[in-house]
DNA sequence: TTGGATTGTCACTATATTGTCACTCTGTCA
DNA sequence: TGACAGAGTGACAATATAGTGACAATCCAA
C-alpha cells in the first residue's frame, strides 16, 4: 500500500513550464502524491490560470518563451503574496544569489533536479503557507475537535486516539462534508489507487470512527450511512 | 505568506553584509513586513551598531572583509545571548552546517538562499527569543534542560553528551513541538534535501535521543511515535 | 410481510510498521 | 597509519493495526 503519508487532499499546483517532458514528469510526480496539477506552457497562459484557479502553489520555470519568468514571478507575488512559488532554474541563472530575493520566490530548485527534492520543497512551502493561516488547523463538530498538525482528536477536552488511517479517513470526510462518498471513492482516495481491499474494510473503519467519535455509535449523527450508495459526513 | 502573522511592530534587525545588492534586497524584504533595518557593511561597523542599537535580531554574512564573521558571531552571542543571530553562508564555507550552531548562531541559511525561507527563519528566531525573556536560550522538559548557545544538555544537573546531529534533531523537535513530523520531513529538514538515507536512520537517531533523554526509554514520554505517521515531541 | 441485498459488528489473522542491536563505513585526530 | 567516534544499513523481534470472513441486524422492493 502507499507509504502511509497523508495525501495532499485536493491541493492544486500550477506548473508553468514549456518543456513537455518536464511537464509530464511533474504531472506524474505530483498526481501520484494526490495533488491536482494544472499546466501552463507559457507566461500568458500561466497568468491566466493563476487568476482563474488560485492554486495552492506554483512551480515556475524561469526560462520561458514570451513573458519573462522573472516578470511572471513578481506578478504572482504581487497579486497573491501568500501563494508559495517554487522556481525551476538552470544553475547559471541562480548563480546570481540576489536574483531570487528580488523575485520574491519562496524557494528554488536547479535543473536537473531530483524529483524527490522538488516534491519536498514544494510540500515544505505549502506547509509554511498553511501555517500562517491558523484557522484551518482545527475543525470541530459535535463535541469533537480535530487538530490536524498535531494529529490529535479531542472529545469535550479528552484526547481520543486515532490511528493514522482512521485520521486520514476522517480528514477525507471533513474535506468532503455533506457529499455522499461511495466505498469506491473512499478506497481510491484514502487507501490509494493501487490497493483494493474488500469493501468490508471500509465499513470497518467507519465503524471505528463512529465508536470513537459518535455520542451514540448505534445512531450516528455525523457519519451517516446512505444505503446502497455509501457514506456521508454531516456537521 | 504571513498575512495572518502579527506584523513585526517596530522590531529592528541589524544586517551585517557587504554586498550592496543583498543589502538592498534584504531591506526591501524586511521593511515590507514591517521591520526596521539597520545596515552595517563590515565587522567593525556591525559591532558598533550592535552596541548602539541593541537590535531584536541580527542577520550576519559570514564572509566579511575585516573582522571574521565567526568572531563577530561569538562576540554578539557573548555580549547578548538572547539576541537571535541568523547566519548567511555559502555552502562551501561550512562542510557541516551543524558546526554553525557551535558559533552560537540561532539558525543559518546557505546562499543562494530563498528569501521566504530567510524571512521565516528570522521570524521564528525572534518568536523564540520573545517567548521566554528571562531564559530564552534554555528550554526544559522533564528533567532535561537544553542550553542552545552552549549546545549543552543536562539531566538533573548532569551533562549529557549529544552529537551535533542528535542536537540538531532535538532542536528541530523542540522548534516543532506537538506537531507530528513525518520521517520525510525530518530527513528533509534535519538531514538536508540532497541526502537521502533510509528511514531506518531516523528511527535510529530517535532511539538515541530516547536513550539519552527519556526517563524510561522503553516508554517514551516526550519523543512519541505516531504509528504510521512519524514522531511527535511533547513537553 | 417476506426475502434478497446491504450494512453493522465482532474476533481472528495477516501484514506493515517500529524498536533495537550489531555491523560496516567514513572521516578525523593524534 | 591506526584508533576512534559518529553515522548509516540491514536483520530480526516486538507491536500495532489493517483486512477478512462469519453472522446478525437492517433496509428496501415486490
Amino acid at each position: 500500500m502507499n507509504s502511509g503519508e497523508t495525501k495532499a487532499a485536493s491541493k492544486t499546483i500550477l506548473v508553468v513550464e514549456d518543456d513537455p517532458r518536464i511537464q509530464k514528469a511533474l504531472y506524474r510526480l505530483f498526481t501520484a502524491e494526490g495533488y491536482g496539477i494544472s499546466n501552463a506552457p507559457d507566461g500568458s497562459a500561466g497568468l491566466e490560470s493563476f487568476r482563474a484557479m488560485t492554486p495552492d502553489a506554483v512551480i515556475l520555470d524561469l526560462m520561458l518563451p514570451g513573458v519573462s519568468g522573472r516578470e511572471l514571478c513578481r506578478t504572482f507575488k504581487t497579486a497573491s503574496p501568500d501563494t508559495p512559488v517554487v522556481v525551476l532554474s538552470a544553475v547559471a541563472e541562480v548563480a546570481d544569489k540576489v536574483l531570487l530575493l528580488e523575485l520574491g520566490a519562496d524557494d528554488y530548485v536547479t535543473k536537473p533536479f531530483s524529483p524527490r527534492e522538488l516534491l519536498a520543497r514544494v510540500q515544505a512551502a505549502i506547509r509554511r503557507s498553511d501555517r500562517s493561516r491558523p484557522d484551518t488547523h482545527v475543525v470541530s463538530f459535535g463535541d469533537v475537535a480535530v487538530d490536524f498538525p498535531k494529529m490529535e482528536v479531542k472529545r469535550s477536552g479528552a484526547v481520543v486516539t486515532l490511528t493514522a488511517h482512521e485520521f486520514k479517513l476522517l480528514k477525507f470526510f471533513l474535506d468532503n462534508a455533506e457529499r455522499v462518498l461511495s466505498r469506491e471513492e473512499l478506497l481510491n482516495d484514502v487507501w490509494g489507487y493501487n490497493f483494493y481491499p474488500s469493501t468490508r474494510t471500509v465499513d470497518n473503519q467507519i465503524l471505528k470512527l463512529r465508536q470513537k467519535l459518535e455520542v451514540d455509535p448505534t445512531n450516528p449523527k455525523h457519519f451517516r450511512t446512505v444505503h446502497g450508495a455509501g457514506y456521508k459526513f454531516v456537521f
